[in-house]
Parts: structure tokens; sequence; C-alpha cells
RNA sequence: UGGGGUGUCGCCAAGCGGCAAGGCACCAGGUUUUGAUCCUGGCAUUCGGAGGUUCGAAUCCUCCCACCCCAGCCA
């Protein structure tokens, strides 16, 4: 897993800050708030801030953003911290909690409290938005704006014992209301929320917001790059104006990139969590989410999605990643690394007529390819086989390079036979395929110079095991299902799983590990199951069908 | 009609005054016991548009256009 983290422009203001002797030893952070799961685009956060401090020879801190306690649970901090980890990222010495500068933040309040720069007020929600004005009209001072030094001291340290109800009363800072900024009009501080925090229990009754925790939390952790999305972009006038009021211990600096936004992909928690809470998936992880525990259910890998991530750059301009580039990353990946197996999907018996019934042939074949250190497998090869049901065809033209009557295949690792007639229920099904091999073809072509149309896969019916393989397809069918609102519930693609119960599988694949991927030959690349496979019950996910060019009339 | 951003091939993205990298996708060949992989070749006389500066511009200036973000006591 040797990623070259390409050049971008936060390396280039890294480099600049080196160079000019701004800071010495870079450090980042990874800032989720603990209210869902980590999705494809935190992986690329993560990249790009465990990436840069990787390449700089720095730090990046892991830190729960936790000051919203009603929304976050230790379930998620948990799940999160797997993530980070699978992803292979290690951050710098403990996790970090917003909640435990608690305490900090306070005493700053009481700081910018005392400097005149804050104070408390007694709009209601709905008259603070009023209050707040529009985009094109500037806000009205609120009546609590003059409130003197001591009277906010008192009322701060009253909102603080909680003697106030919710929504009653916040601290906010002094700045201006007719800012076209809206962030800049008098932001909230502190608001009271009479929740037990999962970190700190029932210490506190007012949570800082995300403003006036974010920037000092950096401060306090000694970060030089505090790296977010382009939402935040607004918000870095603010960011600065309490650094510059505070006495803070360093001086951090906001730089900001685009989101990734993968085509035929949602990424919003609020949508995921749409998405589980309505049973549409299984849950954050079912393989089709596109989260990082989701992904690797999947059978992603992480160094695919590193792989990926690094494939996209980092710049500020929006866009939609087309997810073929996602698909790219993982094929790469699999085709070097993951062993080969059959596996036939749904099972048609072929009969081999001349060879007889009992008998097992022991053959070998390549785990790879072209890589010897994956060793080999033992094939067994018996009379009675399966092949793919779509890889017969009583009469085809010359295009399709499978099992025709009366015409000859390759079967991979194995013989070459030739199909003789075709065996039909009352239905007039085809059930069985009736054939025999060529003599001496075990690695070479016929001795009569009539060559195999093609090559297919097969597993012997006898030696080969039953195993569920699931399916998955994109889940959504529109391009860009993250627009809109709620539309994304519209274009949930209704095939985007299909369950099969009885795949047949050459034998060495029940052995797998679970999480271990394979290649499908012929067909894709497939995962054990995490949490459903094992030796008794082999269960499969496909990861990413094998590229198909083709053009299948 | 306020503020902040972004516009280079179908998608992502280099480029930072000297005459359009690369990847994905796609197309055409070759190799192949996976219609996979691999290999070879093709794929922007043009950089949102219009002016201007310059010997010379995607890169500088001016104006215009399009799209994204901001009116949570969310992050």
């Amino acid at each position: 897993m040797e990623d070259t983290p390409s050049s971008n422009f936060l390396q280039s203001i890294i480099s600049d800050d080196i160079a000019s002797g701004r800071v010495k030893e870079i450090v980042t952070r990874f800032p989720p708030e603990p209210n869902g799961y980590l999705h494809i685009g935190h992986a690329k956060a993560i990249s790009v801030n465990f990436g840069l401090a990787e390449a700089n020879h720095g730090r990046c801190n892991l830190r729960f953003d936790d000051t919203n306690p009603g929304k976050e649970s230790q379930e998620y901090i948990e799940a999160i911290q797997a993530d980070v980890q699978w992803l292979g990222y290690s951050w710098d010495a403990e996790v970090r909690y917003a909640s435990s500068y608690f305490g900090q933040l306070y005493d700053w309040a009481i700081h910018l409290v005392t400097h005149g720069d804050a104070y408390v007020c007694d709009l209601s929600p709905d008259e603070a938005r009023e209050y707040r004005g529009t985009l094109t009209e500037p806000g009205r001072n609120s009546p609590s704006r003059e409130r003197g030094v001591a009277e906010n001291l008192d009322l701060l340290a009253r909102m603080k014992a909680g003697e106030f109800d919710e929504g009653t009363k916040v601290l906010r800072a002094k700045i201006d209301m007719s800012s076209p900024n809206m962030n800049m009009r008098d932001p909230i501080l502190y608001r009271i929320r009479k929740v037990a925090h999962h970190q700190t229990g029932n210490d506190w009754v007012i949570y800082p917001t995300y403003d006036f925790a974010h920037g000092q939390e950096d401060a306090i952790e000694g970060i030089t790059h505090s790296i977010c999305t382009l939402e935040f972009e607004d918000h870095r006038p603010l960011y600065n104006w309490l650094l510059e009021h505070l006495p803070v211990p360093s001086r951090p600096k906001q730089h900001e990139f685009s989101r990734l936004n993968p085509s035929y992909t949602v990424t919003s928690k609020r949508k995921l969590k749409k998405l589980v809470d309505e049973g549409v998936v299984t849950g954050w992880d079912d393989p089709r989410m596109p989260t990082v525990s989701g992904m690797r259910r999947r059978g992603y890998t992480p160094a695919a999605i590193r792989k990926f991530c690094d494939m996209v750059g980092t710049t500020r301009s929006d866009g939609v990643v087309d997810v073929a580039m996602l698909e790219f990353a993982i094929r790469e990946d699999l085709n070097e690394n993951a062993v080969r197996g059959m596996c036939v999907l749904r099972p048609l018996k072929v009969v081999l007529t001349d060879y007889p019934s009992g008998k097992v042939e022991d053959l070998r074949a390549a785990g790879h390819p072209n890589r010897d250190d994956l060793g080999e497998r033992v094939l067994p090869f018996t009379r009675e086989l399966y092949i793919e049901a779509d890889d017969f065809k009583a009469e085809a033209n010359k295009k399709f390079k499978r099992l025709v009557l009366g015409k000859r295949v390759r079967l991979r690792n194995a013989y070459v036979i030739e199909a003789d007639e075709v065996v039909k229920d009352a239905l007039g099904n085809v059930c069985e395929i009736h054939a025999h091999t060529i003599p001496n073809t075990l690695g070479e072509n016929p001795q009569d110079g009539i060559k195999p149309k093609g090559v297919i896969h097969w597993v012997s019916a006898s030696q080969g095991k039953n195993a569920q393989v699931r399916l998955y397809e994109r889940l959504f069918n529109h391009e860009a299902p993250d627009r809109g609102d709620n539309a994304f519930m519209d274009y949930i693609n209704p095939e985007s799983l299909e369950v099969i119960e009885n795949a047949w599988i050459e034998p060495s694949l029940a052995a797998a590990i679970p999480e271990q991927g394979f290649q499908f030959e012929r067909e894709g690349y497939f995962v054990a199951d995490r949490y459903d496979h094992s030796p008794d019950k082999p269960t499969f996910n496909r990861t990413i069908g094998l590229r198909d060019t083709w053009d299948n009339p």
C-alpha cells in the first residue's frame, strides 16, 4: 500500500508554509461528528488529512466533534474508529474529543463576554431568525445586545447552572448584524441542551456550537492546517475572528477543498440514514451502501479506496466523479491480487458420456495466471459437471464463443469437450447436455487441429459445493440521485440485489476466509461475506463484475 | 437584487505568459485455456463567452454568462 499522494493545492500551501517557516511540523485532523457512519466522502477527507500528514512527516489527529449530544452516540464513535483503522491510517496519540475541551471553551466564552465580545441573548429561535435578516437585507441588533458585562457574566453562569429552559437564551458573539456574511451576524456560541452527553454525562446543559468549538479545538491541538470542505468557506472569517479574539495557544489556518460526489450514489448522512431506517438496505454496512463499512462488506479493499481518492485528486471545483473510476480502482487491485476460482451461478448439468462414472481426477490450476506466489489449487474433474446455463446454445452464430451442439469448447483448466445432445424436460427446457471429451487436450489443443471456440468455466457436480452468491448492482438508477431533496428515494434501483441460493463453487472456495476476495473467472470479483460465510455455508458477495467489452446482441 | 466560490476533452485533473500532462470512459488493432488482464494506436488547433494588453495568453486586464454554497439554538 505505497501511496504516492499526487500534488495538489493543499500540498503547495503546506510546502510554502514549511519553506517560509510558518510551521515546522504539519499537524492535521480528521474531525467527524459521531452521528452516523463514515462514507466514501469521509474516506476522501481521511485520505486528504492523513495523507498530507504522512507525506509531510507530520501528524494527524482523530477528533470527534461531539458538540451536539442529541444526535450522537457511542455506537458511531466505535464504528468510525474501526473504519479509519481499516482504511489503514493511524491517528496521533489518543482519540480526541471536542467534549474534553468543554471547560476551556467555557472559560473562553467568559473571556469574550468580559471583553465585550459576546452577550447573552433572550431572543427565541423564531425571533432570532427574524432579526437575522435575509441574504439581501441586513439583520437588526438584538434587544439584548447592549447588556453589560456583569449581567452577561451572571446570565451565562446561570445558563450553565441550568436555570433556563432550552431555547430561551443563547450566548452570541457581538460582531456585525449587517454583515453580508450571515455567519458574522452575531453567531450563536452556546445553546442550552438539557440532554446527557455520551462522553460528559450530565456535566453540562449548555453546549458550544460548531463555530465556537472548531477553531479553538484546532488551536488547542496545535493543528497547523485545518482542512475542511467548501461549505465551510463562509465560516472562515468567523473561525479567524474567534481565534483573534481569544488567547489561544496556536494559530491554525483553515483551507477548503471540494467534497467528493460519485455518480449514482448518495452521500449525505441524513439520506443514508433514511435508507437504513426505511429498510431499503439492511443496515449501514449493507454492501450497496457507499459507507466505508458497506464497501468493506462489498469487497472493496483499503488500497482500492485510497487509490481512488488519489486518482480523483483534491481541488476546489465541484463536480460528479464517474463511479467507473472507483470500479476501475477495485478491479485493478483485485485483478492483481485476488486468487482465481470457478463458480457457476446458474448451473446446467453436463454429462461426459465417455468419462467413467465414479472417477475423480485431481487437476491443478494456478491460483493466479501470472503470480506463482499465489500457489495453485486442486480441481476435481468428474463425469458430471455444471456449466453456466448462458454458456450453452443449441445453435449460435460464430460470435458465440461458448458451447454449441456439435461444437467444441475448452473447459477452463481442463479438457476440450464437444456437445452431442440436449436433454429437455417435459416443458421443453434444456436441463442437461450430453457431451464427450476430446482426448489429450489437457494443456494442449486437439490433435485433429479443430480448435475449441472458446473457454468456459465449470464445477464438478459431485465434488463442488453449494454456495449463496449475492449479486449487487448500483443502488440508484439516476446518475445524480443526490440533487433535490427527497427525490433520491424515487431513483432506487429495484434490482440492486439478486440472491442466488444454489450457485456451485469449486471445493477450494469453501475454505475461503471471511473477507477474502477472489476472482470467479469469467464472472467478476467476489468476496467471502464478512459475517455470513463459513465452510459449511459458503456465502459470497459480488464486489464488481469483470469488464465486459463483448457487445452481446 | 447581498456575500463567498468554481468554470481546461463525455468524467476527474495537470497547467501559474512561450505555443494543451495524465487517469477514467470510449474506439481500433495485437497477445491470451478468463469475450478479463496485458500490449499498441486513436481520442481538446482549443481552455465558459466577448473584448483588450503582449512578438506571444488557458495563463495578465475588463465586462458578461453559467453553476455551487450561505438566512439550523446542525456539522
